[in-house]
DNA sequence: CTGAAAGCGCTAACAA
DNA sequence: TTGTTAGCGCTTTCAG
């Protein structure tokens, strides 16, 4: 088998010494234009292609980009990080990286620290979701550059991808309380994570601005985590306890789902009786009946932002602190509001505006 | 900023050349024991990891797998390929690779190889899905291993992992008639991918062999692809031409989903008047009303039996073609049998058996 | 069982 | 603008 072609034998077709070809290679100026089309059509003819591991090593950057989320993160809500995940790789694409993919424990071992870490094996790390400081700190130290998506630290600065969520919390609670709704629930879990913790503050803000009373008693803030049968079970106790709101604000589409089927199971009518609202718009909450209000988030777009981020940060050396708010949508339907279907399997149009990265 | 150490200063530290600690890091034999201990020693005192690139460098391989995916399956059957991937992700890291994830047009053109294969980046490849036969042609040539998911083909002899889509098929067929369901309709798209095509082989062959007359009026195949508007236009087609089935098999859940939101729409009774059924097992079908029957996939399993096999493949140099049937199992819901539910909040375990090779 | 030495293919000073 | 040269950190013969 041929021996695949290495940056000397352009250098002898081209009769010029490797250190230009390499020039040419990484779009160095202070090269004579003659010269750079002699290059590129000699590698085009070899069909040469410089190997990744020779420049890893002789460069000291991978062309990797680390992505670090929770394992439970990643089991519980799935969905949403995986659409994360999936925006970080096609931005990746773009700029010529890869990503590595990794889940971390809640604990920090020193054993489990990502190999990719340990192995110098990526330029630079995208962290999704809420995971164990001590593993930022040490991600921190090693002096690679971090972009936390999702997620924010107070103690620390670092550069960071949020979701709107106070925006989209106010946008549920108006329209839940424009529609005349007073007592609204909020139904939460994983209170810790600063996501959750903005829509819960949010929502007790908007309550106040509205001059309704916040009752305590209509918040189930303890659950675990966010999955759907914590939704479930967190309405079932709330219910039991007597109260009865006329809507229910989740902390997310899981856990509204898991308020839906409940509500369902026991015969309450929705959104007649109870209205629901989650958070996120993951798409099973279009697929379900009646079809859940929500709040959109651009989980792609996130992605691909993180990386836009994180590639500025490993090329510019400085590390300016930049913290994005990306913009979410309110989208009504059957689950708050009684809606008339013109098409029943319009599918909506999940594409996000051109966010652009602050000036 | 501490320098990183390097194996030469393990060597140092112990006195050793660098190539005896190699030996000790790579875990070759022919090492004194005394010796080993005092290298592992001196490593961990150090904190020494070896690096990647320099790895790659010198032992020609990269100690990464590629996964490739057609951008249009990812896109129309998410949830299904995602599953795939992190399965392969979650075994790879077994092994101590990392999984180069990409998604390739349909098209084959010389420009969009995926760079990890001209970079030589990836020591094997696991193709998941249909994708442009010319690549994987391109693939092979390059001598690298290959592992097919759920795909197959007949022109060339190469390891694959698939869905035991004649087991499942039959499974569903059989449950169906066996609760009276005479006229069963066929509802697929994408024909030409071989896990749709076996299903619809099945389900032709089940009715034969039930002594039911196969009626080509109650199947629709010619649907673009699998996705839910698909569904819900083909079931839509079908009935219009004022065929009226018993029961409905969908060459998948999404599909299936579709069908079901065109039959409730129409007001048709599920399953009392028509039974539905998909295949797949994607986590929505257990969420909508009524919950879909359906052929459950362990694609987790699936994406670790990939890699298993391709870093079986990558090691041994010669290249033994497997096929592994992955086997199935038929989830009965209520779309197609009225079910008594205990506790309706309860998750289908979805933990696959333990799999293991063939010998 | 251990050491010496030659690369692996490329980048990056520094010279010319 | 182009060439020379010294590594990058490790693996791998080949000796000893």
């Amino acid at each position: 088998m041929k021996r695949r072609p290495t940056i000397e034998d352009v250098a002898k077709k081209t009769s010029l010494s490797i250190s230009t070809i390499s020039l040419v290679l990484n779009n160095k100026p202070h090269v004579n234009d003659q010269t750079r089309q002699k290059v590129l059509k000699a590698i085009a003819e070899l069909g040469y292609h410089p190997h990744r591991g020779a420049r890893t090593l002789a460069s000291k950057s991978s062309g990797n980009i680390g992505f670090i989320v929770s394992d439970d993160h990643f089991t519980h809500v799935e969905p949403f990080y995986t659409k994360i995940f999936l925006g970080t790789e096609f931005e990746a694409r773009a700029h010529d990286y890869y990503v590595l993919l990794t889940t971390v424990a809640k604990s920090f071992k020193k054993s489990l620290v990502p190999r990719f870490l340990l192995e110098r094996n990526v330029d630079g790390v995208i962290i999704a979701g809420k995971v164990n400081e001590e593993l930022i700190d040490y991600i921190d130290k090693l002096g690679l550059p971090i972009i936390l998506v999702d997620y924010m630290l107070k103690r620390k600065r670092l550069s960071s991808v949020l979701i709107d969520n106070r925006r989209g919390a106010r946008d549920i609670m108006n329209h839940l309380i424009a529609a005349g709704r007073k007592d609204i629930a909020f139904i939460g879990g994983d209170i810790h994570h600063s996501s959750i913790a903005e829509r819960f503050d949010e929502y007790k803000d908007s309550l106040t601005e509205n001059n309704l009373q916040y009752q305590p008693l209509l918040v189930v803030t303890d659950e675990r985590d966010t999955r759907v049968h914590n939704g479930y079970n967190a309405i079932e106790r709330l219910l039991k306890s007597g109260r009865k709101p006329t809507a229910v604000f989740a902390a997310n589409d899981a856990m509204a789902i898991g308020c839906l089927r409940y509500l369902k199971a026991v015969g309450v009518k929705i959104p007649d009786e109870i209205a629901i609202a989650g958070f996120d718009d993951i798409e099973m909450g279009s697929h379900i009946e009646p079809r859940l209000t929500t709040v959109r988030v651009f989980k792609e777009e996130m992605g691909k932002l993180a990386v836009k981020l994180l590639v500025e940060g490993i090329k510019s050396e400085r590390d300016t602190v930049t913290t994005v708010h990306v913009p979410v949508e309110l989208i009504v339907r059957q689950s708050s509001q009684t809606e008339h279907v013109a098409n029943p399997h319009s599918v909506d149009d999940s594409s996000a505006p051109g966010f652009e990265l602050p000036a």
